[in-house]
DNA sequence: ATTAATTTTTAGACTTGTCTAAAAATTAGT
DNA sequence: ACTAATTTTTAGACAAGTCTAAAAATTAAT
């Protein structure tokens, strides 16, 4: 028997995990086979895999939800992606819209040690670039209460903390228009029929 | 038709470029299958695949040669190799004896970016831990003649700058005898019939 | 509540990389 | 030079992960 896992796995789990998150019920063979580019039917496959190995609680036809161990995994390999992310930004000058592709290849290097002084090295952090929350090594992750900016009503003021579409164009359209983690932002206008809203930051 | 190169490929040309090194035949399926810890027939198959690539010439029972173009991606997977190796060991506290079943795995993250930021980083490190030189972007290798110590005569003096042997539990014991790279040895007495020698060292 | 549309699963096939066992070629020994 | 030992290759099989096409189950629609 192999006891070990694969990126593919890896992969599957963590697709899975992210996939629950925005959710409570089951995740569907469909959304899977979306987030992973890939076909329902090798999804199934998997699925049943990670079922034999009990990281996943599956019934046909129903989706499947994570077990306990599942989600362990899982957030071990976020945790490794967000810190390798923090690292190519802070230390090899890397910008938050290039970072993503080489975390998915780090992510899935196996080494507790390397984990645990690349944690220490960057000094715990607690965000990645894109403002999402690094869980630390026993797998708790911190999360504020977010709001999406488009919830936000006219003439209030927040903060940017974190983006939820990190698409590499919207990325850089962000940076182009000088929009950084951290910026105070402030909702002057909002058009009604599109949705599109004028903001306000650093006089802008 | 297949234009990404595989993990397995990388460990392949990797092993044959070490194996062309110490000799200047063509290097044997059976040499490869040991090195890589696998059976001849794999390495058959494997060669057909590296030959069809054009990154070796292989004659039928005569073993390959790489070309231009496979040493090149050898020497690139090499480069990262050592590049990592430095980088474990002088921000991440990795023992020189730890670093090498980590630095297989990083040594195939694909980025041409990453290797540039790391190896400025690392202020362009010319030799990795174990005293081995690291190439350069262009694939050039310094190479300074070695001498080893088993061919230096008694009451000679001279300076570790590397060792042939880097199993882990070779590294262990010359840590565990205080010797380093870059410490000053001396031959005190050799014992003729088993070659074994007494050296001397920062008075031990 | 049946039919229609969608989702999911199965069945069979393909690719990559591996293996064992047997055949072919090369090298070594006398 | 001819047999023996070794090395290398071939043939056929297997596991992981993927795909297409078709069947089965679920959900939606009237």
């Amino acid at each position: 028997m192999n006891t070990q896992i694969s990126q593919t796995e890896e992969n599957y789990l963590k697709a899975i995990f992210s996939l629950s998150l925005s959710q409570n019920k089951a995740v569907s063979t469909n959304s899977i086979a979306e987030k992973l580019n890939t076909k329902a039917s090798s999804v199934t496959d998997m699925i049943k895999k990670l079922s034999d190995k009990k990281w996943v609680d599956y019934v046909k036809y129903q989706g499947v939800f994570l077990t306990l161990e599942g989600k362990k995994i899982a957030v071990r390999i976020l945790r490794k992606h967000r810190l390798w992310e923090v690292f190519l930004v802070k230390h090899l000058d890397f910008t938050w819209d290039e970072v993503h592709e080489v975390a998915e290849q780090l992510e899935h290097v196996k080494s507790e040690k390397l984990t645990q002084q690349l944690d220490a090295y960057l000094e715990y952090p607690t965000h990645d670039p894109h403002g999402d929350p690094i869980p630390d090594e026993d797998g708790n992750i911190a999360h504020h209460k977010e709001i999406m900016l488009s919830a936000i009503s006219c003439n209030e003021k927040c903060t940017i903390m974190g983006v939820k579409d990190s698409s590499v164009a919207f990325l850089k359209y962000l940076d182009s228009s000088g929009i950084q983690l951290g910026t105070l932002v402030e909702v002057v206008k909002k058009e009604a029929f599109d949705q599109s809203m004028h903001i306000l930051f650093e006089g802008k």
